[in-house]
DNA sequence: AGCTAATGTCATGTTTTGTAACATGAGTAG
DNA sequence: CTACTCATGTTACAAAACATGACATTAGCT
């Protein structure tokens, strides 16, 4: 369930792929990161990299507009998610020893060296198209 | 789970993308394509679009080298799979159930040692290059 | 009408990929 | 040893994709 994370995390996507996975333009793509709602790492040539997590969000975004939310709308939501989110977190921690967050953060990092042989799920069954996360 | 091989078999990584998720070159990738190995879909600016099918099948070939194949032993293996893949299918028809199959076919297994299941489906099955325009 | 948000479009420059040709190092056969 | 083949590197040039920035358009509001 980690791994799984990590692969829908990995950013391995060109902006002409997520135009076609997600039916909309470049310039909403690049519109939406200009107003803070998704961040694409860039590659060495300044190229945009989407993860799969991306694609479910400008997804998501795409909904919330067709609802009738506006883009500041939209902000509001995810900041209010990532208030919960952090929340959720930092009280998980205060619940775990040191040596357990030790253990975490190092599997954490031994975990982002390389993409496994095959075997492994790239798959996502509930999370692809609509809100859920 | 039809759904996860349906993703798997979806061609949208271009090679920049499989070259850092596999460690090969350009060069590299492009000639196991030359070799029959892998048949990668293209868009219509012609580029190769990969899937993560194809991902898993050049991570394969990498070991088979690094194990002392060469290409045209790899061919074999591929194609011997293929047969069995074939013929599994054939059988499935004519009403045997898969254990029996098994059964029949653990001669041919052995004659071809130690290698996986086949795993990937090559030639866009599903209809999937639409993702490519 | 004027304003704004979301998106389209165009121009220009950089990066990536395509193909093809030639080069090279390791291994093998003669 | 020489010649050959295989897998891969390298280089050169053209086309496609992408980045950025400016200007245009459209729909909804006040």
């Amino acid at each position: 369930m980690r791994e799984k994370e990590l692969r829908r995390s990995m950013s391995v996507l060109p902006i002409g792929t997520v135009m076609k996975l997600t039916d909309l333009s470049a310039r909403q793509i690049r519109y939406y990161e200009q107003q803070d709602l998704i961040k694409p790492l860039r590659n060495e040539g300044n190229r945009r990299m989407y993860s799969l997590n991306d694609v479910d969000r400008l997804l998501e975004i795409k909904d919330y507009l067709a609802d009738g939310l506006n883009i500041s709308g939209i902000k509001e939501v995810y900041k209010k998610q990532s208030q919960l989110e952090d929340e959720r977190k930092r009280n998980m921690k205060k619940g775990l020893t040191d040596s357990d967050v030790r253990k975490i953060l190092q599997d954490e990092f031994l975990n982002i060296g390389g993409l496994k042989p095959p075997s492994s799920t790239f798959d996502d069954p509930n999370n692809f198209s609509k809100f859920n996360n």
